[in-house]
Parts: structure tokens; sequence; C-alpha cells
DNA sequence: TCTGGGGTCCTAGGACCC
DNA sequence: TCTGGGGTCCTAGGACCC
């Protein structure tokens, strides 16, 4: 433990929610969840203004509509939560070398490293101008914890959150954490806890009094005394750069459980196609091939198989998978299935067939893969039965995608359905937009690219300020590198609207078709996945889609055309002024408060 | 309407070798 | 002709994290 509290803990304020908040100024004041859609969904982030409700990360996304109907309801976009990460990452490393992502939306960085004097006062200037230049830099806040160690600092960043900076004082460590419950120690989870517990240890300080031949008894050799020092406040770990991955692995989880055989190979070869492209854009090549098999209840099961050397062929690889997918008995019905591979070797045969074959499979792959790594629920349109190829797929306009109009610009998608989509209009800088509705095949409407939540975040640009119409072109070097990939492949179903007006939008369109596996499910033998997509959000009759809200009508106005009584949250966006309602502040941030050991992201 | 997807690390038993 | 010990690799499962 250092005497100097230089290691710094960064992690972005719900990250995903604040992003599509800052991408979306209907949605800023108001709930909104970023997760899984359809009926298996999980939620990853919840806007603090969702957290009120109860709405917490992993929760079931259905559980969370129950606590928080209102809410908007959007899949995640990864690719423009990259680009800020980017931008984020960034701003760190320029404070020092050493800078460890632990994810996305958090990481560590050695202030000492970075030449940043260990003082208190010093550190804390750091941490404070980090904070500002985040906000600047991407319109998101951010909590700082620093500390003399990392557990230290990340304990403090939680603490700080959201929207603060703690600093703990060096020396004030211990007397700071006895009292604290064991499960804010890292690697201490549901199941240490409650063997912890019945011994009759629940807080940090009983754990450190507990002894360390007690918690090896209990616990296990490495875990018991890696503990134990935790909990005594001995925690050394560096924080360390770059670390190789050590393996890759994908895996589906299916809107209805799988039986047919058949099936069940046909996906496992396609998800080592896509673990293979995976394993092949990291340029790496790997020894182990693993699956993964979740039954209906839930219990799941892995088999692997080592190769006698590293390989990137996915020929071997899906015969690999093929083989441990024989021994296991899937009659029962499959929820999820995973491929993946591990034992990474760095890449080094470089044939050209091997060179041609993954770019040709690369185009073919590109889009569909991506999104499908990316997106969660995603419903990429991987062409049922056939082969790769998909060039032409169906437009499929789902809801939080970007889209473009010819004369109306940039806009999102809210909810489509019956030959409709409803789109709002409205860009990171501009006011509220207003929602229009278009046939699904209107010409003027096309995908488009998420677009940078602050203007001239770049090199180049400097865009003094906003000019709404202008939406396309600012592709700021961040958001310009991941787009491409998914905007296309990057089906968002979500879910409608904010505040009120997502009544509406759920009322309507969600009861008219027909929910769920009504008749027109079915709608073939679609992959999992994308039945995922589509019936995702809502209603998914039609092989169409139909997520989302239908628009309603009445938003052509503008006004909401809510269910009238609307829950008391703000009023509705529509082109009005302000949204932020009556109680918060528009920040994303404001009416939050921390929420004990409430979540992560 | 139970429970995503991508990872990491640890444990434990068996095979195999010396 | 019951029987030791150690090391490494492989497989399977589980806890945990974001």
């Amino acid at each position: 433990m250092r005497s100097a509290p230089t290691i710094l803990h960064l992690d972005m304020d719900a990250f995903y929610a604040s992003a599509e908040q800052a991408a979306k100024p209907s949605l800023r004041g108001k709930p909104v969840v970023v997760g899984g859609i359809g009926p298996r969904g999980v939620v990853a982030t919840a806007s603090y203004e969702a957290r009120v409700f109860g709405v917490r990360s992993a929760m079931a996304t259905a559980q969370a509509r129950r606590l928080c109907p209102n809410a908007a309801y959007l899949t995640p976009r990864f690719s423009l939560y990259r680009d800020i990460s980017e931008v984020v990452m960034g701003l760190l490393r320029a404070l020092s070398p050493l800078v460890e992502p632990l994810s996305l939306d958090e990481a560590f960085v050695d202030l000492e490293a970075g030449g940043v004097e260990p003082t208190a006062a010093a550190v804390r200037a750091v941490g404070e101008r980090l904070r500002r230049d985040i906000r600047a830099a991407t319109g998101l806040s951010g909590s700082v914890g620093l500390a003399a160690s990392k557990m230290l600092a990340k304990i403090a960043s939680e603490d700080a959150k959201p929207d603060g900076l703690l600093l703990i004082e060096a020396g004030t460590e211990l007397e700071m954490l006895r009292p604290m419950s064991v499960r804010v120690i890292p690697g201490v989870g549901p199941a240490t806890a409650e063997t912890l517990r019945r011994a009759g240890i629940n807080t940090v300080a009983e754990t450190a009094e507990a002894g360390e031949a007690e918690l090896v008894r209990l616990l296990g050799k490495a875990h018991g005394s890696g503990l134990y020092a935790l909990a005594t406040g001995h925690d050394d770990r560096p924080v360390v750069a770059e670390r190789d991955a050590k393996s890759v692995s994908v895996e589906d989880t299916f809107e209805e459980d799988l039986t047919d055989r058949t099936r069940v190979q046909l996906e496992i070869a396609r998800l080592a196609d896509r673990c293979v492209q995976r394993l092949r854009a990291a340029g790496r090549s790997g020894r182990t091939v693993v699956i993964k098999v979740r039954s209906y209840d839930f219990s799941t099961l892995t088999r692997s198989e080592t190769l006698r050397g590293p390989t990137d062929d996915p020929a071997v690889v899906r015969e690999a998978a093929a083989r441990l997918i024989d021994g296991v008995d899937t009659t029962t019905g499959v929820r999820l299935l995973g491929v993946g591979v591990s034992g990474l070797a760095d890449y080094t045969q470089e044939d050209l067939f091997a060179q041609a074959a993954s770019e040709a499979s690369a185009a073919a792959a590109a889009a569909a893969d991506a999104a499908g790594g990316a997106e969660p629920a995603r419903g990429s349109g991987e062409e049922p039965g056939e082969d790769a190829g998909a060039v032409e797929r169906p437009r499929r306009w789902l809801p939080g995608l970007d889209v473009h109009h010819a004369e109306y610009g940039a806009g999102w998608v809210q909810g489509s359905g019956v030959g409709r989509v409803t789109v709002r209009f409205e860009t990171p800088w501009s006011e509220p937009g207003r929602v229009r509705t278009f046939a699904v095949g209107d010409p003027d409407l096309e995908p488009g690219e998420p677009l940078p939540l602050v203007r001239a975040a770049l090199p180049g640009g400097d865009a003094a300020r906003p000019a709404p119409a202008q939406a396309t072109v600012p592709g700021p070097g961040p958001s310009e590198s991941t787009a491409p990939e998914d905007v296309p492949g990057t089906p968002d179903p979500a879910s409608p609207e904010p505040g009120p007006a997502t009544n509406a939008a759920a009322a309507g369109p969600e009861s008219g078709p027909g929910l769920g596996p009504g008749p027109g499910a079915e709608p073939g033998p679609g992959p999992a996945a994308d039945s995922g997509v589509v019936s995702g959000a809502l209603a998914d009759p039609a092989p169409e889609e139909a997520p989302g809200s239908v628009a309603d009508p009445g938003s052509l106005s503008g006004s909401a055309p809510g269910p009238g009584p609307a829950v008391g949250r703000g009023a509705d966006p529509g082109p009005g002024p302000v949204p932020g309602g009556p109680g918060n502040g528009p920040g994303p941030a404001s009416g939050s408060r921390p929420v004990p050991g409430m979540s992560r992201r």
C-alpha cells in the first residue's frame, strides 16, 4: 500500500443510459433502460431516474418493465459507447502511461507513474480536472475515486457516485473499511458472502478478525488468503496496462428453447464461425475449443477439446465444435449455445489462402457478426438456413436505431409496426425533437450513424455551434471508426418512448398486434437470435417487425398523445421546451441517489 | 415473463511422466 | 505383490466481474 492516494479509479455514471440520454434530448431527465429487449433480456444499465423505481443492472428486463413501465427501453449501441470510451481512455492516458481499463466505462490510472506529485492536494486537483475534461469532451459525467490501493480507489469512486470525487486520505483507510460489508471487497460475491455469513462474518472487520487460517479453511487457499490481505488493507496489486486476451467466445440465448437437433448443430456451426471471425480480427489463433450448453432449466455444461496446435481455421473450429456437441444430450431443450477458443497464441501462419478466405468471409460476416458480437439481442439478419452471402437484408426499423431522412435530417427510430415507422428527429445538440411517421418503405428514409455527443470533440473539428440540419458529416474520428460496422447490423429494438408518450406507444401497438408468440409468430426457423430482436421489443406479428411503438399519430402533432393521465413524470418532450420534468434537473446525474450496495454501470 | 454476453481466475480429479 | 512423490497437461465446473 502506498503512502499517498495516487491510484485513481474512474467509473462513468450509468454509462450506457447516460450516453443514450445525451444522444436523444427527449430522453433527458426521464427513465431510460438499456439492455436486452426480448423476453429473455436483462438490464445492462438503468438511468438514475429509472433506478428510483427499483430497476437495477442484471435484472430481467421483464421485471424492469413491471417496475417502470414508462421508461424508454433501448438496445445497446456499442459502437457509440466504444467511441465515447476511446475518448475517455485517451484523457486517462494523458495522465499516465499506466492505464488499466476494466471495461468500456471503467479504468484504473497510476498517477504516480504519470509523475503527479504524491500529495492529496495534487492528486485531487488532477481528479477534478479529469472530471471536467470528460464532461467537456463527452458531455457525460464520471465519478473518481483516489486512494493508495486499487481496492480503495474503486470503493471510493463507488461512494462518490454519481458525478463526484472521493479521496481517501492515507492512514484513514482501515477505519473507513472496517465497518463496511464484506461485499465491498472485490471477489466477494453472493456465494462467498453466504459462506462467510454462515460463519458469522459479515463486515470487513469481522473478516480480518477471523484470521487467515480460518478464511482459507472456509474459502480455499487462494481466495482465503487473498481476502484476508484485502480485508486488512493489504493490496499491492499494480496497475497494469494492456493485458492480452486469453480466450474469445460467442454465445446466443434463444427466444425459445431449441429441441431440434439439426437446428442445434446449425447454430453451433454459426457460432463457431463468428468466434473465428473475432479471433482473426484480433490477430490470434487458439488451441482449445470449448462449447457451452445451457438447458431449459438453466443448468450449464461445457465440453472442450484441445487440438495439437493453435488454429484460426473456421473449418477446424467448426468440426471440433460439432464433435463436442455430438456428445451432449439436448433433447430436453437448449436455452443457450456458445463456442469459444482459448489457449490463444499470436497468429502466425499467414498463408495466402487463409488470408483470402478471411477477407472473403469478412464482407459477408462483418456486418452480421460485428453486430452480433456487439449486440446482445441482435437480430441481425442472419438468414435462416442459408449460408452467408446475405447482402440484401430486409430493412428493419428497430427502435433506437439512428436514421437519416432526406428532408428532416437525423433522428432515431422510436417504434415501428404495421408498415409504418416512427422517427423522432433530434440530435445530441438539438432541442427535443418531433416525431413523424413514415411508411417503412419510404425512400427518403435510410439508416444513419451515431452522431458524436459533443460537437467537434475531435481534431479536425471545432464546429463552433450546431447546425442541426447538417447531421451527417461531422463524423469525428471516433464515431467514424466503428460506426460503419454496426449501424446497419444493429437492430435496436427498443422501445419506446420517453415519458408519458411511452405509454401511448406501449399501449398502442403492443396490444395491437398481439404480443408474443401469437399466431403470427413462428415466422419460421429464423435464427433465434433473430427472432430475439424482432419480437423482442414488443409484438411481432408479421415477420416484419413491430417492436416499439407504433407511432401514434398523435405525435405527429408533436404533443404528447399520451395516455393522458400519464404518471406524473415530466412533460412530454414533444417539441416542447426543456424536458426535464418536474423534479429532475436535466443532468442525468441528478435525481439520483447512490443506493448503497448498488449497481455497477 | 427469471436469470445476456464477454471475460477472468481458481479448484479438483485423472492421465501421464519421471 | 497396496501404494511415494512431484510436476504438467487436460477437462469440467463454479464464482465473480462489468
